[in-house]
RNA sequence: GCCCCGGUAGCUCAGUGGAUAGAGCGACCGCCUCCUAAGCGGUAGGUCGCAGGUUCGAUUCCUGCUCGGGGCACCA
């Protein structure tokens, strides 16, 4: 509907500006009025022409409107204000979609073609030393409908999962179970220094202690119960507890294509590969014994020690492989989504990047950083798991709230703001809770299906179509105008990797249902007219539905 | 000190270079002999943090300030 107008913008355009200098502009902003005076949509093209053409923006927008073709979509036109100009479509126009919602179904709006190219969504990457926490559910919430929504638009998504199996924190994991093992519990003599302290490390220990065998990713470990053998420990602890976050992340619905360790990086030769290659770009130095990259020369704020004086590469080097390896699968599209404390990380690995000089480009890859999620209860913080210790685990909330409500809440706002997570208004059953409050216009429609039969009548979808042009109340106009913006909100939201869009759509669509089920009945006696009524609350079910997917919430037949 | 994010209704948050800034909650007033009231309608509630600038037009873009959160390791 809008390209379609834009198209007939941009002809008339074209007599408009015939023999001027001022080229024409290459977006048509084109926008659902906001007020039914001002027509269906409207657009401020006269007045940003008015400059460049040197004429008042009233003269322009008369001079684009004689030159717009006549008929069609358009019903009438009108000049407004300081020179927007309002479109009136003709009726019947804007109910068309119905007719296109319900031939495409599950395909609407969606493209699955997969012909944007290779994109990468790398999310949640939580270090296997603990329960994951509702910071990481926020980043799988996002991640994962981030991924489902570029999906949607074109794009062939891989879902990445990265994780230390290495370094300080699993050393120091492996000693703290140890520790538990033996039998030396937190605040006892001999217990490690910074040692996790959570109950969980207890659970890690005993289960090692049994003997037990724990799958995750696809590899099996078994415990070998010696409480000596610091590096059975330690592979058993990391086996354990990313078992454990999957766990967590099935129940969340979300599930990973790839899950990356860090420790292959050091095995396929790539850290070393990468440092090779980044000493043969000249932009390395060596200085007090230790290896630096010169990321300054791309924008970082200060050189970055690649190997230590004592030997052994910062976290920084492998990250840099690890990205690398990325390009090299072929990810023209890469997004990392991460918590906002990881910021500091972005420039360096660019730098990194860049200095490879393999042709990435700047921006690449592309981040989403998610600020922090306070939970709060009856009005209080909620601080303290039992699990875990000093955190809210993602399983706790998944228990307390369901999956479909936790999900929505996290992805309902913008990454970019801090969140607050109210567990009362989550669990809530009433229209208080906007997860239900979808999912039940949703499942309205079912209802008002189930009763059609059981009055022994029946939808016709032919006569549905044909009476489309007689559904014109305000309520069916303003739903019908929604559900046509569907196809462009998915759009959106992937190319601004705003997955809260698709949640905030769906609540104005419910909304708009809601309404109309109100004003007006389904179920009547006139033929033609309730089988059109129908058609549009089919239409609206499937928008609800194909959007709700997008969300990973699910919707419900019946409440 | 430097970097990132935010400051919009009592609360939680959307939104936009334009025509009267929105939703939910909370408050108040209505609506079930009628397709699920997990719903609908209405009222009240705003100096869009402050000050400049750009613009025909700024809550939106720019600069400064201010408040809140996070980050500034040869940790990951």
């Amino acid at each position: 509907m809008k390209s379609q107008l834009q198209d007939l913008l941009r002809a008339a355009l074209t007599i408009v500006l015939d023999g001027s200098a001022v080229p024409a502009p290459a977006d048509i902003l084109v926008e659902p009025a906001k007020d039914k005076k001002n027509g269906d949509f409207a657009t401020n093209l006269a007045l940003t022409l008015a400059k460049p053409l040197g004429k008042p923006p009233r003269a322009v927008a008369e001079a684009i409107v004689a030159a717009l073709a006549q008929g069609g979509i358009v019903a009438k036109v009108e000049i407004a204000g300081p020179g927007f100009i309002n479109f009136f479509l003709a009726a019947g126009a804007l109910q068309q979609v119905v007719v296109d919602i319900l031939n495409a179904g599950a395909a609407f709006g969606i493209d699955r073609s997969g012909s944007k190219g290779k994109a990468m969504v790398e999310f949640v990457s939580a270090n296997p030393t603990g329960p994951l926490h509702v910071g990481h559910g926020r980043g799988a919430a996002v991640g994962d409908c981030m991924a489902r929504v570029l999906d949607a638009a074109g794009w062939q998504v891989s879902k990445e999962f990265y994780y230390n199996d290495a370094g300080n924190q699993i050393a120091n994991l492996g000693v703290s179970v140890q520790a538990r093992a033996k039998g030396i519990n937190p605040g006892d003599a001999g217990w490690p220094e910074d040692g996790y302290r959570g109950d969980y490390i207890a659970d890690v220990a005993t289960s090692y202690l049994a003997g037990d065998t724990v799958t995750a990713d696809d590899r099996a470990v078994t415990a070998k119960a010696d409480a000596e053998d610091l590096d059975a420990i330690r592979a058993f602890a990391v086996a354990y507890l990313r078992r454990e976050q999957d766990l967590d992340l099935r129940a969340f619905g979300v599930k990973f294509d790839v899950y990356y360790l860090e420790s292959s990086l050091y095995t396929e030769g790539k850290v070393d590969s990468t440092v090779t290659a980044l000493q043969a770009s000249g932009h390395t130095y060596e200085q007090d014994d230790a290896l630096w990259l010169r990321t300054t020369d791309f924008g970082d704020d200060k050189d970055r020690v690649m190997r230590k004086r004592e030997g052994g590469y910062t976290y920084f080097v492998p990250d840099v492989a690890y990205h690398v390896s990325k390009w090299q699968r072929g990810f023209v599209r890469v997004i990392n989504e991460q918590g906002a404390d990881h910021h500091g990380t972005i420039a360096r690995v660019r730098a990194g990047l860049q200095a490879m000089a393999i042709g990435i480009p700047k921006g690449w890859p592309e981040y989403v950083l998610h600020q922090m999620v306070t939970v709060m209860r009856a009005g209080e913080e909620v601080k303290l798991s039992k699990r875990a210790g000093s955190y809210v685990t993602l399983r706790d909330l998944i228990d307390e709230v369901g999956c479909d409500a936790t999900r929505y809440f996290l992805v309902a706002r913008k990454s970019d703001s801090q969140l607050i997570f109210d567990i009362d208004l989550a669990r809530a059953q009433t229209n208080d809770n906007p997860v239900y409050y979808i999912q039940y216009a949703h499942a309205r429609v079912s209802a008002v299906f189930r009763q059609l039969g059981e009055r022994g009548l029946s939808y016709d979808q032919a006569a549905g179509f044909a009476a489309l042009d007689r559904l014109s109340e305000a309520d069916a106009v303003s739903l019908v105008a929604l559900l046509g913006r569907f196809p462009e909100t998915v759009q959106a939201s992937a190319q601004n990797l705003e997955p809260h869009i698709i949640a905030q759509y769906l609540r104005d669509l419910a909304a708009a249902f809601h309404g109309y089920y109100h004003a007006v009945p389904f179920l009547i006696d006139d033929t033609s007219l309730r089988n059109g009524r129908l058609a549009l609350a089919l239409a609206t079910q499937q928008v609800l539905k194909n959007g709700l997917a997008l969300l990973g919430v699910s919707a419900p037949e019946k409440m």
